[in-house]
This record gives C-alpha cells, structure tokens and sequence, in this order.
RNA sequence: GGGCGAUUAGCUCAGUGGUAGAGCGCUUCCUUCACACGGAAGAGGUCGCAGGUUCGAUACCUGCAUCGCCCA
C-alpha cells in the first residue's frame, strides 16, 4: 500500500474515476439481467440550463439511490437525457440572433430551427458534462432527447391517438397569452404575482338617461371590449336596471345590463363590466349569456382597429390615454389602491393578456381520474406524503390543457388543413393528401406542442415506446422518481396521466420530492439577486463529495435548503478526516488477516457492534429516502466513535503485537471497508480514491454493507459506555483545573458494583492512556481523600487527588486572586444596574451586555469556587 | 379568500408523551508520531404565545401571532 498525502485533494481525482467508471462500463444497464429492477429516469434539464444547486441536489440524491441499489445487488438503470424547452430555448437562440443583429423572422422558421438545432450542439450539453461532473452515474448509452426522433415519434403517437379518442380537440378559447413571446401559455405557464394597482370607478349611463351604473375595474382599457355590464341577480340595488342598457364611457357604445349569478355584490359597486375577448370569467358570463366576443388588442399587445381612435397603443399606454379622457369627460368616479393578483409569463415575467384564440387542448378530467385513483390506492407513493393533498387538490379541478404553442422550436403539430374542404387531417407520419378529400392542398399546422407535452412521456418514450422494446419490459415502471415540488403538477401529474394512459400503468412506484436550494438567508437564488452559489465553484473549492454530503444531509423533507458555505466547509474537513484515517490505517497496518471474532477485545466488540447498527440505520434511512438521516448516521459513527475513540484504542492494542495487533489490523480494515461502502453512495470520489489505494479495484461493485447479526453486542456497548464514562470524567477534571496533558493523575473510584470493578480492571489499559491517569484504586469503600477533585458516574463517583499535581497554594492564589477580581467585576456592575439614570438611559442593547456580564461572571465565580472546595482537605 | 408548511442553542436544522440534540460559530487548553480541514474540555435553550387533554406536553388537540409557499 502507497502512503497517502496529509491532506485530501479532491482535484487530483474526480476526472480520473469518473473516467474509469465510465469506460469500465459500470454504469451501464442490463436489459437481460434477471437480478432485481431498479430504475429511474432523470428528470431532464433544459437544454439551456446551466448546472444550478436544484440540479446538484436532484441528481446527488439519485445518484445516492442509484449507487446504493446497485450495490445492493439491483440491476441500475438511471436514464439520462435533456428536454428541449421550447420557449426558453427559442427565446435564448432569439437573443443571440439580436446581437448578431439578426432576427427570427429574417431566419425564417425552417433556418431558424437549423440554427436552434446549431446551437444545441454546441451548447445543448454543456449541462450533461456538468452532471459528470457531479459524479451522475447514468447510463449514457441510453441518454434522450425530447426532440430526438423516438421522443418525436411517441409524441406524434399520441397526439393521434389522443385526438381519435376526442380527447385532444380544437377550439375557440379563452387563454393566457405572452405578448412578448407571442404565444399562448398553459394555465400552469402563468405565474401571479400580487401587485399593488388601482380599482377605477367608471360610470356607465343608462341609455335611458334615467340613472348611472358605476362599474369598478382594474383594467380601464378594456371598456373598449366590453359587450356587457352585469350585475347580481338578487342584488336589489340594481334589480331594476336589468334588461335596460347602458353607454360605455368614453366612447358611448350602447351594450345591455345583465344578470349573473358569478358577480361578487360586494366587490366594488357590484356591477361588473364584462369583456369576454379579454378575461377568463368574463369569457364564461359571456358564453352563458351569448354576448359577442369583442377583441381590442393584436397579439403584441398593441390595440387593435375595434380600439378605434386607440388603436396602435401599447395596452398599457393605452389605459394611461383612457383614463385621462375618462376623466376629463368626468366619467371617472374615483380611484382605489387595491392589491390584485397579475398573471405574468413564467419566462419571460411580461404580464400575460387573457385572449380568445384557436388553441388544442387536452380534455383532461378523464386522464385525471385514473391518476387520482393511482395515488389513492397507494400504486403511488408521493414522499413526503404531505404533497399527496395538494395533487389531489390539483388533480380534482384540473382544467383542460391548452398544449399548442405559437413558437417554432418544438414538436409541430401533426394536424394537416385542408385548403379544399377544410376538413383536418391528424396522423402520425405526414400525409401527402387530405384524409376527407383527398386533395393535395394541405398544410401542416404551424404551432407546435407545449414542451410539457413531451416531457409528460418521459418514462416510457425514454424507454423505447410505441416499440415494445426489452427496455420497456424491463425498466417500465421506474422505480422511484426524484424531482422538487415546484413542477408537481408540470410533470409529475401529467407523466401519471399519460403513464396510466399509454402504458395502462403507473409510470413510478413512489416520488420523492425534494425540497428548493436557497441562499443563507432564505431568498430564492437567482442571477438577478446575485446570490447564487455556483456549483460547480464550489466543487472547484472543496471537491464534488463535500457539495454531495452537504446536499444530502441537509435536505430534510419538507423544508428547504438554506445553503452556505460554512456548511460545505464542515463537510470538507469530514472528507479530509476520512482521508486521514485511511492514512492513519494503512500506516500502521500491514499485514491483515482474517478477523478472528474469538478474541475481540472490549473495544473491537464495541465498534464492531456499532458499524453493524450504523449499516443497518443507514439502510432503513434511505429505504425512507431520508439522505439527511442516513448521512448523519454515516457522519457521527465514522468521526465520533470510529475515530474519536477507535482509533485511539487501536493504537493500544496494535502496540501489544501478536495476535491482538493482528486482529487490531483486521478490526481496523473490516470498518474502514465497510464505512467506505456505507459512504460510497453519497461521497462517490473520495472513497474510490482510498478504495483503490488499498485493494487496487473498484468500490462500485463492491456489495453495500448488510447487517450481521452476530457481531451486534448490546452488552459490549454498555460496558464500553462505562469505561468511555471514567474517561471522559478523569479528562474533565484535567481540563477544568488546567493540568497539562503530560502531567499523570492517580484515580480513586468508588464503585460497590463487581461488575463494574472487574469491566474497569479489565480495561484499565485504555483508562490510563486516554485519560493520562498514573494509579487507580477501586474499591466500593473508597473515600474522598484530602485536597482532591471529584466526578461523578452512573455508578459510582470518582476522585482525584490533587496534591504534587498542580501546586495547591499557588493554584488556590491563582484562584482567589481571580475571585477577587471577578467580585470587583460583579460589584461594579451591580451598582451601574442599580443605578436608574443608567437603566433608564443608556441604549438598551448596553444595558442587556451588563445583565448578559453579569451572568457570566456569576457563573465563573461559582465554577472557580467549587475548584477551591476541591483544593481543601 | 382556501390550503399547506414553519416557529427548538448565536446561526442552520434534527428530534421525542417522561433528564433537550447535531453541525457551524463561540470560550479555554493542547502542535503527544492519522488529521490544526485536528484533539480535549466547556458555555449556551421557559422548545413562538394562550388555553385544553394527561400523573406528566417541546411533542397530541384548539385558538392566536409572525414568516414562507401553493391555489383562486
């Protein structure tokens, strides 16, 4: 065995393993392999996305997983891939066209997804080497695209066979609509944001001239719209107006008073303008009522000509142009604050215009069902199982799904127009003609689908569909899916919908849901706040493990992480502790023979007992994906008790030579081994590098550490909790009264259980070297002698004498003279505390430091006179 | 407006119907041959507030407050 360096250098080593693995074929699947199934797909990153903490903490906790079920045993599959992300990805490649003082529209479509197909191959995987980087042990042989062409067949095969069945169909709606990316969004797509604005009362006079209704809203500029007002049908204000009709401010076009029950009579006037082209519930009032559907503004969101004398104005000016002829026509009643939620584009932050267009959508209450039902009977599991409530919350009012997009990049829609009988033609491969006519006119539909269309075929279309391929067979359904909460219903829902769909069962048996990365105080992190901490600077700083194990061990379900580097500085130093073991270890051993279990010391019994109890704890952990739990199981047995006090035994007994150094060795490298494996999943390099520094293989097929009954020893573990207890009580004293470590203290215990006495004579070795002690007499009648300190124990108590230790008189001067001192510190401040002026005056933060002393000094004065008691006879 | 979650040491967070835990930070001592990215010993908490159940509540129940998120 080479000798390591003092200090672990994680950059000597990542690139090197990730490589070696990669080429040994160690990641790859088995198709034919009989051995148990485990298998995840990647949720896929965006094509445009660099790795961010979301990204590190998603894959770490798979490849946890991955690592772990492959050592156990499991035949791994963890499929890899990215998604295409069709408006971010166009709006990105949009971008670098401007700069290159270019447009789409100078591009046209088919060059311009030629350039976006460019820019996929250049860019497109940055993302993917960033995974490696982390040490994601995907299968890369069988890496996806959603754009790839079996991800766009499925996705055709869909689409088909949906829309046979009725339940994908066109229509004439109400959606959100980006103006800025020119598209219409899903509902999921619109983000609302409360925003402080102004309710504006407007009157509308009755065409009769006999009164004026005063209408609230929030969006002046859309009275140009309006083919209504309405009011509550109950509500007795405004019984009388019903049926009658009213001016629209401004421009006097006569539309008439309805009756509906939606309106709230307690919002605003209780009249309600109603713009069915331009609002979603004024949209529905309008289909009950069969009011025409007016639409006042163009797709950039200018006003259009039924805007009139307004018409090319930006909305927003618009509403600034509106008001101020409102008012200067003293229609205009008054104004309110009001806080109202504003729907904004989830990639582009624009705030979205409801608009009446053709659109596709999926009829979706009957794929609900089955996905409700999945969760229900418990098919599925979602961890924590607090989110179940908020899936079916979703799941029981889902809306239809617009999925056309009016954008470039994308699956376009496999739906042909007919120019001859306008009949549509859907079906998975292109038509040369029309199915209804059979003329050749035809046009393929420009739109192409919501990129969440395709992402919600992931778990299957990854795996070969509409082929039955071995994979699918094999690898259908995933074993678990681990994603963050925030696209629950994007993905999750949706891949449950089509999964029971298509493949008439679930796509995944349970998914955990992890929590969001945030900074140190709590905020989001984001490029614009400037406090995002780069993984991948981070990996630079203190090696990819570290960022793992911080990761895992702080993501608790249910609460998100609040990063900081101080943390994944903690979590180095573990690194470097393990390092330093392993060197320790293969320093001193050199010869290790097969552990022979009947002659294990007090201590080899102990840890022995403890790394079984740590594998079996661990194991439970993860089987519950508590990666937070099973990492500090790892931590606390592997610092605290292997090398706090393992180790320091060891190196007693390796002293003794012959057969106890022997077995001392084969103690030592058993739980080095099997922490190194129990560590593996989650520290992936660092245990390779140690790994293979002692055995010249490979930890990855190596088997996870399972429990072995026969070397758990709870009364072993008992004793060893007595003898560590007389330890640490002899090192108390020793520290509190400053004796210097070389300085040895004679022991008296008084202990009347023979038990107890036996267990420390047996191991009195260890006493005396970790805790420096010279004599130890034991004895049920042992008294206090004169000048010593004392301890106490569970069963007993325990003194130390002093004398010809530390020099009693000039300790107990030592301790006056700072009692004195600490007296003079106490009446100081109690005067100044009992002196009001100063209470009363000073800042109260002064006043709390003196009350804060002044506890302090109390306390030392009571520690510094019990170690005087101690220094009299 | 509806729902969910949080509130425990200076900070970040575990946890349990019966003596309150970790990491980091802090204090003191120590470069003794694995590690100063270290060791030893410490200090530090009315477990958000108010009720209730209980022999006993930080934990279970109810209400309130503050913060955060989701949905409308």
């Amino acid at each position: 065995m080479t000798e390591l360096s003092k200090v672990y250098d994680p950059g000597d080593t990542e690139e090197k393993w990730y490589k070696f693995w990669e080429e040994k074929g160690y990641f790859k699947a088995n198709a034919k392999s009989d051995a148990p199934v485990f298998s995840i797909v990647i949720p896929p990153p965006n094509i445009t996305g660099s790795l961010h903490m979301g990204h590190a903490l998603n894959t770490t906790l798979q490849d946890i997983l991955v690592r772990w079920k492959r050592m156990s045993g499991h035949n791994t599959l963890w499929l890899p891939g990215t998604d295409h992300a069709g408006i971010a990805t166009q709006n990105v490649v949009e971008r670098q066209l401007s700069a290159e003082g270019s447009s789409r529209s100078e591009y046209g479509r088919k060059r311009f997804v030629e350039k976006v197909w460019e820019w996929r191959e250049h860019y497109g995987r940055t993302i993917i080497y960033q995974l490696k980087r982390l040490g994601a042990s995907c299968d890369w042989s069988r890496e996806r695209f959603t754009m790839d062409e079996g991800m766009s067949r499925a996705v055709r095969e869909v689409f088909v066979r949906l829309y046979e069945e009725g339940l994908i169909y066109q229509g004439n709606y109400i959606i959100n609509w980006c103006p800025r990316c020119m598209t219409a969004l899903s509902d999921l797509e619109v983000e609302h944001e409360n925003i402080k604005g102004k309710l504006y009362y407007l009157k509308y006079k009755l065409t009769d001239g006999s009164d004026i209704l005063t209408v609230a809203t929030t969006r002046p500029e859309t009275i140009l719209g309006d083919t209504a007002v309405a009011v509550h049908p109950d509500d007795n204000r405004y019984n009388s107006f019903i049926g009658k009709s009213v001016f629209i401010p401004v421009i006097n076009r006569e539309i008439p008073v309805i009756a509906d029950e939606v309106v709230d009579m307690e919002f605003g006037t209780g009249v309600l303008k109603i713009t069915p082209a331009h609002d979603p519930y004024d949209f529905e009032v309008g289909n009950r009522h069969g009011l025409p559907k007016l639409k006042v503004m163009t797709d950039d969101g200018r006003m259009n000509e039924a805007a009139g004398s307004y018409k090319g104005m930006e909305r927003f000016e618009c509403r600034k142009a509106i008001l101020k002829d409102l008012s200067d026509r003293e229609e205009l009643v008054k104004l309110e604050d009001h806080l109202h939620a504003v729907g904004h584009c989830y990639r582009c932050k624009t705030i979205i215009e409801p608009n009446v267009s053709r659109q596709w959508f999926v009829k979706t209450k009957p794929l609900a069902e089955p996905a409700i039902k999945a969760v229900e009977s418990g098919m599925v599991s979602l961890i924590p199982k607090g989110w179940e409530n908020t899936y079916f919350d979703w799941m029981y009012n889902i809306k239809d799904w617009c999925i056309s997009r009016q954008i470039w990049w994308g699956h376009q829609i496999p739906a042909w127009y007919c120019s001859n009988c306008s009949g549509i033609t859907v079906d998975v491969s292109d038509p040369a003609s029309c199915r209804h006519c059979g003329s050749r006119e035809i046009r393929q539909d420009e739109d192409v689908l919501d990129t969440w269309f395709s992402s919600a075929l992931w778990p299957f279309s990854t795996l070969g569909w509409p082929e039955e391929t071995e994979d699918l067979k094999r690898f259908y359904p995933t074993s678990v899916l681990v994603t963050g909460f925030d696209i629950l219903f994007f993905w999750v829902a949706r891949m449950m919908m089509m999964g029971l769909k298509f493949m008439k069962g679930v796509p995944f048996n349970n998914v955990c849901i992890h929590a969001l990365v945030r900074d140190a105080e709590g905020q989001k992190m984001s490029k614009s706040k400037g406090n995002v901490i780069d993984p991948l600077a981070i990996m630079d700083k203190y090696g990819t493990d570290a960022l793992r194990f911080t990761l895992a061990s702080m993501s608790s379900p249910g609460r998100d992480i609040k990063l900081s580097e101080e943390r994944i500085e903690g979590y180095r130093n573990f690194a470097n502790k393990i390092w330093n073991a392993a060197r320790f270890i293969m320093m001193k051993v050199d010869d290790s023979a097969a552990l022979n279990p009947s002659i294990l010391s007090l201590p080899d019994k102990w840890i022995l007992s403890r790394l079984n109890k740590t594998a079996g704890e661990v194991t439970k952990m993860l089987n519950e994906y508590r990666f937070d739990m099973a990492a500090h199981t790892i931590y606390s047995f592997f610092w605290h008790e292997f090398c706090d006090w393992y180790l320091e035994f060891s190196k007693l007994q390796l002293a003794e030579g012959g057969s106890r150094k022997t077995n001392t060795a084969s103690v030592l490298v058993k739980t080095m081994n099997d922490t190194l494996k129990l560590l593996h999943p989650f520290m992936p390099f660092i245990t390779e590098e140690i790994w293979q520094h002692i055995h010249k293989s490979s930890i990855m097929t190596e088997s996870y550490p399972v429990v072995d009954n026969s070397l758990i020893d709870n009364s072993a573990e008992g004793e060893m909790d007595s003898v560590m207890e007389v330890i640490k009580g002899i090192r108390s004293v020793r520290s509190e009264l400053n004796i210097s470590p070389a300085q040895e203290v004679d022991v008296h215990l008084r202990v009347s259980e023979e038990g107890f006495i036996e267990l420390l004579k047996d191991n009195l070795v260890y006493v005396k070297r970790l805790a420096w002690a010279g004599n130890i007499v034991m004895g049920a009648d042992i008294k206090r002698p004169d000048m010593s300190a004392t301890a106490v124990l569970t069963g007993g108590e325990m003194y130390i004498p002093l004398q010809g230790i530390i020099d009693i008189e000039k300790e107990r001067g030592i301790l006056e003279k700072r009692l004195k001192g600490i007296d003079n510190e106490i009446t100081r401040i109690e005067i100044k505390l009992s002196n009001k002026a100063f209470v009363d005056k000073a800042p109260e933060e002064v006043v709390l430091k003196e009350k804060e002393k002044y506890k302090e000094f109390i306390d030392q004065k009571e520690r510094i006179k019990a170690n005087l008691s101690w220094l009299k006879k």
